[in-house]
DNA sequence: GTGTTATACTTGCAAAATGCAAGCTCAGCA
DNA sequence: TGCTGAGCTTGCATTTTGCAAGTATAACAC
């Protein structure tokens, strides 16, 4: 699979964004590294959704290519390699927390934590400032 | 073309938005109708994207489907219709604003207007007020 | 040093979604 | 009665996805 950079449909910013995260999948590994402390592809490939193994590494590469993650040595086990977001990457939590809370509240069937999605409407800088530090400064 | 409401991949709210949402082109035409003033079929068919008519159909049917918009006659010409948001579609100005917000900061060729993005950062609330004001109460 | 296991992928192929061009339908108007 | 434009539908080639299987490399067990 190729891995180059999507063309350029418009020159609309939604239309940009839509280009690198358009897809069913993209945001989901995006979602397992900032809520679920996920950073390696094993942990990505167990996730509910069940991505298949080939269309995860396609994507870790195009959001890598994007500047989005970046693929950095495990400092415990220099063989093996962690998928971190970079500041790109950090710069989405917004666009996560309004996907989770538009989710949560048109879902009837939804599993998302009821505290937790009032804390993101009430409180919405704080937590924003939290997952960006928790995930470092990329 | 189909048009089933999509199979949920988990009760994660965010994997719910992107059963819904997760391609390049449904968000675009709810970017029409929201900054766009677009409502009817040949308006969205001529936007920038060139999104292909068959897509569209189905991308409409899909969004009607999910409840995001409603085809309702128009007006001023009974035998026409308009496509309108309604308000789950409302509830997305949100996630839009965000999807604009980084699109614009991230793209070196971006053509979104700087005031606008702005104001959107420093008066986020008044910018819903008013697309939600401006599309009614759906 | 040989075999076993786990992790991280790649490959092949069928099925589904997309993109493009060409129709088709029906209302309004001349 | 015929023409026009808006709003789709259809056919078909190309691309993307999903599933299953296979490969590479390193760590560890013995």
């Amino acid at each position: 699979m190729s891995t180059s950079v999507p063309p350029r449909r418009s020159d609309c910013p939604i239309s940009y964004s839509l280009d690198f995260l358009g897809d069913k999948w993209s945001l989901l590994v995006i979602r397992d590294i900032l809520f679920g402390g996920k950073r390696r592809y094993g942990e990505f490939l167990k996730s509910d959704e069940k991505i298949a193994t080939n269309i995860l590494a396609d994507r870790l590469s195009r959001l890598e290519a994007a500047g989005i993650l970046k693929k950095a040595p495990d400092p415990d086990a220099p063989a093996k390699s962690l998928y971190l977001l970079t500041p790109k990457g950090l710069d989405l939590i917004p666009v996560m927390l309004e996907l989770a809370v538009w989710g949560a509240k048109h879902d009837p069937g939804t599993g998302a934590p009821t505290a937790y999605i009032r804390r993101i409407k009430e409180d919405r800088e704080a937590v924003i400032a939290e997952l960006r530090k928790a995930h470092g400064k990329g």
